[in-house]
DNA sequence: AAGGATGTTGCCTG
DNA sequence: TCAGGCAACATCCT
């Protein structure tokens, strides 16, 4: 379920019951954290970097990452086992098998929104820079680094190298730079493409290559997994050579 | 209807 | 020593 777009969602909706400066109730679940933290402290803010879920009062911020199977619920219950669920006055929020974390101190010392790839601060360049200093790693690697590309998950890997017509095989230091800078453009894009999809309903029917038979061309799709992480790479060796 | 996945961490091994 | 393997998390889709 979630890759950055999916955080923006879910940031989007924690911020409709508008309850930044209200308090803390009460705090549960089964989360390790200290749980008396929490207690009356004073909403600051909802906010999010990459695939994480910030929730920052005062002094500390509550970190949330669904990892592959977490889910969450506003004002209403699921049957299993709360891991963290906060009750302001007018409002519950219910986090489920995720990681949480509490991180101490000014959550601007623990961020740079520039890595974020669906932040206003989104930093192009940065990653231009980065993706220069890993001349060896695969393409399809270098889209998973968090620290390169933070927000982007297995699905906007498999449509970016598809659109850019990029093989996940690529060395990143063989793509000629024009092609290096479409792809960090297109990262962007389609993160942004994801996220109006999703909220539509209609992302499956707008992937082109992730978990397909077919490409649109009507060539035949491979599936691998490739390169340090070994995550699911769809791909067409007949639309992803084109290094031009 | 069993098997795998939109993710990450941390432990174990060689 | 450190990189790679792999389990854990527990739900939903195919």
């Amino acid at each position: 379920m979630p890759e950055g777009p999916s955080i923006i969602i879910l940031r989007e909706l924690a911020q409709e019951l508008k309850l930044e400066g209200k308090k803390v109730i009460s705090a549960e679940g089964n989360t390790k954290i200290d749980l008396e933290r929490l207690k009356g402290q004073k909403l600051v803010a909802f906010k999010s970097w990459g695939k994480h879920f910030l929730i920052c009062f005062q002094d500390f911020t509550i970190r949330i990452h669904l990892l592959m199977f977490g889910s969450y619920r506003f004002n209403e219950r699921k049957d299993s086992p709360v891991r963290l669920r906060l009750s302001f006055k007018g409002a519950e929020l219910n986090f489920y098998t995720c990681s949480v974390k509490l991180l101490e101190g000014n959550i601007e010392d623990h961020y740079n929104w520039g890595g974020d790839i669906m932040s206003d601060e989104w930093d192009a360049k940065a990653a231009a820079k980065k993706l220069k200093s890993i001349p060896d790693t695969l393409v399809c690697d270098a889209l998973l680094d968090q620290d390169i590309f933070a927000g982007v998950g297995n699905i906007i890997k498999n449509e970016v190298l598809y659109r850019v017509a990029v093989d996940p095989h690529s060395k990143v230091g063989d793509l000629p730079p024009a092609k290096t800078k479409q792809l960090i453009k297109e990262a962007q894009q389609y993160s942004f493409d994801f996220l109006k999809w999703k909220k539509e309903n209609t992302l499956k029917s707008h992937w082109l290559i992730h978990t397909k038979k077919k490409c649109p061309e009507e060539h035949t799709v491979h599936k691998a997994y490739l390169g340090n992480t070994k995550r699911r790479s769809f791909f067409s060796t007949k639309c992803q050579n084109l290094y031009e």
